[in-house]
DNA sequence: GCAGGGGAATGAAACGTTTCAGCCGCCTGG
DNA sequence: CCAGGCGGCTGAAACGTTTCATTCCCCTGC
């Protein structure tokens, strides 16, 4: 059952493990009737390459990390696919991890990817937990920040700016006439629910007079935490309402959504409601949502090269942080009619 | 910058590699006081273990690959979650890998996987790459299907009765009064599409009469291609046109009702739609989307569990099929008013 | 007082590669 | 005819673990 190594592939083709080693690393030095023979014993013995052997040897993988918050929402597999392109085309593979927002699993994931030495992580990281990222860094694996703008300069990141995503969302809520509007999000350690509140508090804050900004936090930014605060929403006298509700994503503003409709309230009638990431399920929502769009493959992308170029360049690599602006898309939800 | 390893820290606590070896590996074969010492010195130099030289020595790995054929889709996502929950609960790791539907690129992960001496693999197989996988197993990988029932015996499988479900949907049109049905998806190469196709001809079969089943193939079966269906299908003649659509997942019907009604046409009533899996944005659509529910979680969850299960047991292992019953979930898509 | 046992640690082999210095023959140019 | 060069190959070291036979001591029981 134990596949064949390199020693019995050279045995069978009769030359030395140096020369079975040069037709799979550097076929060209090879002379063509050798390469041959070697070729053919592979292919005789199910010759499998043993990754753990090169690594070893070599000192280099081909993988890198990905470690994202929630693999069950759009907004990370459709980023998840641009990193895959940009590591697909330089022969890299991905390693994708799920933290599900959850420290320790997060950093399970982390000492498992540094174990096996992977050539660096792309990582949107769970609230605070920087400092073991630092650790990666100084051991000499380089880190990416997704989604996330990186404070210190000693890293890159590809980030959307979600102060100004906040900021456009509210603009426009208020542009529809609300005056009487909330923030739904939470928790308010993830960094981007807290700027996209912070734009929001900002566009309030500029626009004067009775605007308000209300804060419904919520325990996550899910579907699941949507339909519940329907019902503490509901539950407000309807005098004491907000018209206008702006969601830290569309997921939980597509389970907001459904809770609302679920107990009778109209939309956007009854409340406006904007939400954040456009996924493609946004604008086929019963009321189609509106939403603040994210470029969401690029961003992926993009991350990933800042990554490759980083391990590439090594020690004289320079840091960059790349910024996307992100842009308004209405629809329904947010339109009075 | 490179990684301390082993025989570092047995000099700064002056022992031997062996020892630092058991304390890793066997902590109460060593003296509390030893133990200690080699601790603080793993602590100071910053150590941390090669999972290659592991692997290499040690023959085995804790990683096991999940191959799948989309991961933006909501489906396997959820699978995913599953397998992960299994997976983290013995202590292992999963690699997840997304064919994309493309035979050469599931190739290059399986190659890939191999390589890594991965313990095991779960996959929904490209539509015919079986030949691949027949390899996998005879050189000793243990390989358990998912989503995707085994027809040979030489494997294990975890699927749901996808010709059942066929059955249940389309019986469900039938019993609304629908007798000029179609089905939409494809590639027909797909198991899981082929499968539901026949349940779906099984149904009208037996309905006897006047019932008919047209298909309708789409290139895949995902939300762009459930768009350009919808064009096809408002381009009949309106007397030609199927009064019921069956589609073969959630993607492809919510697609299909985004272009349907963007063309101005009525669900449930100009025409009756329904669709497959469930997936959590089918309830939230624009109008409820009835559906066939699997047990996504469990199927990842079982999967993985007898994968497990074969890598635990080795030789002695028996495989075997779980098949489970999906069920029909009714909205408003599909209801006559 | 001694044989025997057992807990704790050691040292070296082995895992399957990559890498590199070196060797061998043959060809070329002077 | 010989020096030099070069293409093609070999052989062995090294990567960082795990594993196991072995050694070393101290303790116990007779």
């Amino acid at each position: 059952m134990a596949i064949a190594s390199i020693k019995e592939v050279a045995q069978l083709a009769s030359v030395s493990v140096g020369t079975v080693s040069n037709v799979l690393n550097r076929p060209d030095m090879v002379a063509p009737a050798t390469r041959e023979r070697v070729l053919n014993a592979m292919n005789e013995l199910g010759f499998v390459r043993n990754e753990s052997a090169r690594a070893l040897r070599s000192g280099r993988t081909r993988t890198m990390g990905l470690v994202v918050l929630d693999v069950t929402n759009p907004f990370f597999t459709d980023v998840a696919k641009g990193v895959e392109a940009a590591a697909d085309a330089s022969g890299m593979i991905i390693t994708l991890c799920n933290s599900d927002q959850d420290g320790p699993r997060e950093r399970r994931y982390l000492d498992y990817l540094e174990e096996q030495r992977v050539q660096g992580i792309l990582i949107t990281p769970v609230a605070g937990e920087t400092q073991r990222l630092e650790q990666l860094i100084d051991r000499g694996t380089p880190v990416v920040l997704l989604d996330h703008r990186a404070t210190r300069r000693n890293r890159c990141s590809a980030a959307v700016d979600d102060v100004l995503g906040g900021r456009i969302a509210v603009e426009h809520l208020l542009d529809q006439g609300h005056r009487r509007l909330a923030f739904v999000g939470g928790p308010m350690t993830i960094s981007q629910v807290a700027e996209r509140h912070k734009g929001a508090e900002e566009a309030v804050a500029e626009a004067g007079g009775e605007a308000t900004l209300e804060l419904v936090e919520v325990p996550s930014p899910s579907f699941a935490s949507g339909r519940h605060a329907a019902d503490r929403f509901a539950a407000l006298p309807a005098g004491e309402r907000p018209t206008a509700l702006f969601c830290a994503n569309d997921l939980l503003a597509l389970g907001l959504m459904q809770g609302l409709q679920a107990l009778g309230l109209r939309i956007p009638g009854d409340v406006a409601l904007i939400g954040y990431d456009d996924i493609a399920y946004a604008a086929g929502a019963a009321v189609p949502l509106s939403s603040v769009r994210q470029p969401r493959e690029e961003l992926g992308r993009v991350a990933a090269e800042l990554l490759l170029e980083e391990i590439d360049e090594g020690e004289r690599h320079r840091h960059r942080q790349v910024l996307f602006e992100p842009e308004l898309v209405i629809r329904e939800s947010s339109v009075r009619s």
